[in-house]
DNA sequence: CAGAATCCTTCACGATACTG
DNA sequence: CAGTATCGTGAAGGATTCTG
């Protein structure tokens, strides 16, 4: 039982990464590849490979396009995904992970695998019949 | 290469479980452990084992009592933690990981790591003297 | 000590319209 | 096609006060 600032997370001292401000590097992963969207971007161009804006944009019907250019900037800024825009008329954008990108999808992996047996834990008979 | 719907984090229909709405069970991860709070809160009682409410209010300088309070109802309410409250005055309630909440640590453990490298990669300078 | 109750602020997220 | 540019909303989070 060693004390919190030993631990592997880091430090519980406040530290800041490019405007970032987190107690430990699970908070930094988080804002990462945290919040609504970015999860499942990764995901599908992990699952998909190279996308276009509008191929994206089709695979997830409930976002709005704001938030698709927002959430890829954002994923563009820490180097997580790719954005290559070929002089064209339309224009035609395609987005694909990155090796850094790549790197988070073991977690993702895992967070799908806990959660599966979260719901055969709370919801066994669902589950079972492959929802 | 396969289809969205054929993906381990489950199909693209919208699924519920308990009140959430989720479409892959990455989300559904996300809405048990994710947020501001509660990953440090199932870090701390991992590593510190039992916690008295007071205990984590001190190791957590800037959570405030209704935070702290309200995700470790969340928490009990997924069956992350115990609460143990000794019929005592002035209250002794005492709080802890149940395996289930256990089981999350390997994901935790992952985002640490996979925090730290991306320390490394954006202020390589600052991580390597060990801050 | 461990909260409950109340009020307040912020911002992630969304709906809609317009454009090179 | 792949975006901007506004405007709007609700939920998350916070500050403060009160209590068994």
């Amino acid at each position: 039982m060693s004390a919190i600032e030993e631990r592997p997370g880091g430090a519980c001292t406040l530290k800041t990464l490019g405007g970032r401000e987190y107690y430990c590097t699970i908070e930094l992963c988080l804002q990462v590849i945290g919040g609504k969207w970015k999860p499942i971007i990764l995901w599908r161009l992990h699952m998909e490979g190279v996308r276009r804006f509008g191929e994206l944009k089709k695979a997830m019907p409930n976002i709005t396009q704001k938030m698709l250019t927002q959430q890829l900037r954002e994923l563009e800024a820490d180097g997580m995904v790719s954005r290559h825009v070929h002089p064209e008329v339309p224009p035609r954008v395609e987005y694909a992970l990155t090796p850094l990108g790549e790197s988070v999808i073991p977690i993702l992996e895992r967070m799908c695998g806990w959660g599966r047996e979260f719901e055969k834990r709370f919801a066994p008979d669902e589950c079972v019949v492959g929802f």
